[in-house]
Parts: C-alpha cells; sequence; structure tokens
DNA sequence: GTTTCATGTAACTTATACTGTTACTTGATC
DNA sequence: GATCAAGTAACAGTATAAGTTACATGAAAC
C-alpha cells in the first residue's frame, strides 16, 4: 500500500507556520516539503474549511495559524482533511451474502476498528504545542551538540 | 488508501477449504471470491511457501489446508501474504534533516507503531479455527430464522 | 488604475499498488 | 496421449496520492 503522508505534511508545515509568526507563502511552506506550492494549496484548503488557519491574497499574503497551537489537535487536522482512512486493510465485500465472509468480516471488522480506535483518540490527545515542545527540546539538543563540535574544532 | 482486502479474501477461501475437506480448485475458491482463479492462484502462493497450504495439479488436484485451522492464525496469514502495511498512513520522508519533521514524525511514528502492534498482537491470538467457530454460530442462526420463517408460510 | 503578488481552482500527468485478464508452460491423473 | 489444474509471465484496468501547468480572483504597492 501507499501510504498517505499528508498528515504528516500538514504538521510539518502548521508548526513552521507557528515558529515563523508571520504570514508564509505556498511557495515557502512548499520549500519545506520540497514539493508544489499547489499540492501545499490544496491540502491546506480544508484546514481553511475547518477554520484552523487563514490565507491572504496580495502582498504580504500567505498563511496563518488562526488559532494557537495548545487548541489544536493532530485530530483536528486528520479531520480538516477530509479524515482519510487510518487502516491499509479492507473488506472484500461491505455486505456479503456469505456466511463465511460474515464471519471473516466480523472478526477482522473488530480488531481494525479498535486499532483505528486506538489511533483516533490518541490523534485528538496531542496537541501541535506537544510537537512544538518536542521540536524545541531537538534544537536545543542539536545546540549542545554543535557547540560541543565546535569546541573540537 | 484504497484498501487492500487480500487478507479478508485469503480468510474466507481457507474456511471454504477447511469446511470442504477435499482439494479446492483455484476456479471453485474464484467463485467464492467473485474473482479470476489466477488471482487466487497468485495470492495463495504465499500461502504454499509458508507452509499453510498445499496445492496439487491435475486431475483431483487443487488446494488444500496443511494445518489444522487451530494451527493456523490470522498473523500466520497475513506474514504469508508478505506482511502488507497495515497502518494507512506514513511519513514524508523517513530521514529528515528539517528537526521540525523529526518531532512530527517522532509523534506520529509512536502512534503508528502502537496500532500496528495492537492490531498484529490480535492477529497472533485469532486463529482460523475461532472464525469458524464464528460461522458455524452464524449458520445455525440462519438455520432457526429460516425454520420460523417456514412455518409462517 | 495598473502592476505585482499570492491564493483558488480546474485539468492534466505521473507514480504506485491492488486487481483483473490472457496466454502459455509444467506436471499429474485418467 | 488427452485432460485437468497449478504456475507464471505479461499486460490492462482502477483508484488515489502527488506533481504540474494554466488561468482566474482578489489584495496590496506603486
Amino acid at each position: 500500500m501507499k501510504r498517505d503522508s499528508r498528515l504528516s505534511a500538514t504538521l510539518h508545515v502548521l508548526l513552521h507556520m507557528a515558529d515563523r509568526g508571520a504570514p508564509m507563502t505556498s511557495e515557502e511552506l512548499a520549500a519545506c516539503l520540497h514539493t508544489n506550492p499547489v499540492v501545499v494549496r490544496r491540502t491546506m484548503a480544508g484546514l481553511r474549511r475547518a477554520g484552523l488557519v487563514r490565507s491572504g491574497k496580495g502582498h504580504g499574503g500567505g498563511w496563518t495559524l488562526a488559532r494557537a497551537l495548545e487548541a489544536i489537535t493532530l485530530g483536528d487536522v486528520h479531520r480538516a482533511l477530509g479524515e482519510p482512512a487510518l487502516i491499509a486493510l479492507g473488506h472484500r465485500s461491505e455486505t456479503p451474502q456469505c456466511l463465511v465472509e460474515q464471519a471473516v468480516n466480523a472478526a477482522l471488522g473488530e480488531a481494525f476498528a479498535e486499532a483505528e480506535a486506538l489511533l483516533a483518540g490518541r490523534f485528538d490527545r496531542v496537541r501541535l504545542s506537544d510537537l512544538a515542545a518536542d521540536f524545541s527540546r531537538r534544537f536545543d539538543e542539536r545546540r549542545r551538540t554543535h557547540a560541543r563540535h565546535d569546541h573540537a574544532l
């Protein structure tokens, strides 16, 4: 299965937007993702509709967060993206006549639903501010590592 | 994401094979799945290599189970199919330079791994005999329902 | 008010993986 | 040897994410 990376990409650019503080253009965000500005606009359109971000045209335009990082969960972003499927497996038929297939669907469906609920629940409990805090930790860590490096030179 | 239904299909035919007791041809199994015999052979090839089923050519040939239903778990079947991805989401880059992306990958990766472990663990605990028992329950239930129907006529 | 800049969107192409189909080979049974 | 069924290669179909081009819309700068 080819994996959907829109959630990953979107979280990435949202954190960059927060870090910047000023509007960022689709072109700048596309550079962060090594992709095309149109891909960014297309993906962000759902977030705009969901009220997570705002967009402005013309000079000084671009994308800005509409809420604080603390007020946006991964679940909010996932839903804004159209709530794409989390589980890569599916049934052969959703409404089978065959009793064997009904038994298979029941067993797999229960397992899928449980895993999906686990992921969705976790998404709802993680805020963008949590990711930003982890980024800061990594940033400080890198600074310490580089400082040691500099001393060694 | 288009969902992978090979696990679902394979469990379906394995139960039909167990129910039959005698070898079933790819053509017969394909009829159960409303698909093509070649699709069946292709999918079952992994199970043969894994020692879950045997195949015979010529007259009286076809597919048979190589183990009892109690000795095959959903996990066995999933691995025999090449262990396709369970989670439909992925990272944009597996080894990002960007610290922001590293933080995103860490958060998502942990969530993905947890959900994947939940599903895989569950697959390892469910045996084909469990599905067969559920099928029998459904079969009896339908017989009771149909009996009541007959009385009403 | 015209130019410039940036979003909004449609349309098309590409990439990828499952699925379906045809054609042919291999091997076992009658 | 004829028939049957698996084994397999090769190719077409389908769906979706992703990338690209082109153009319209609207806001700010000059």
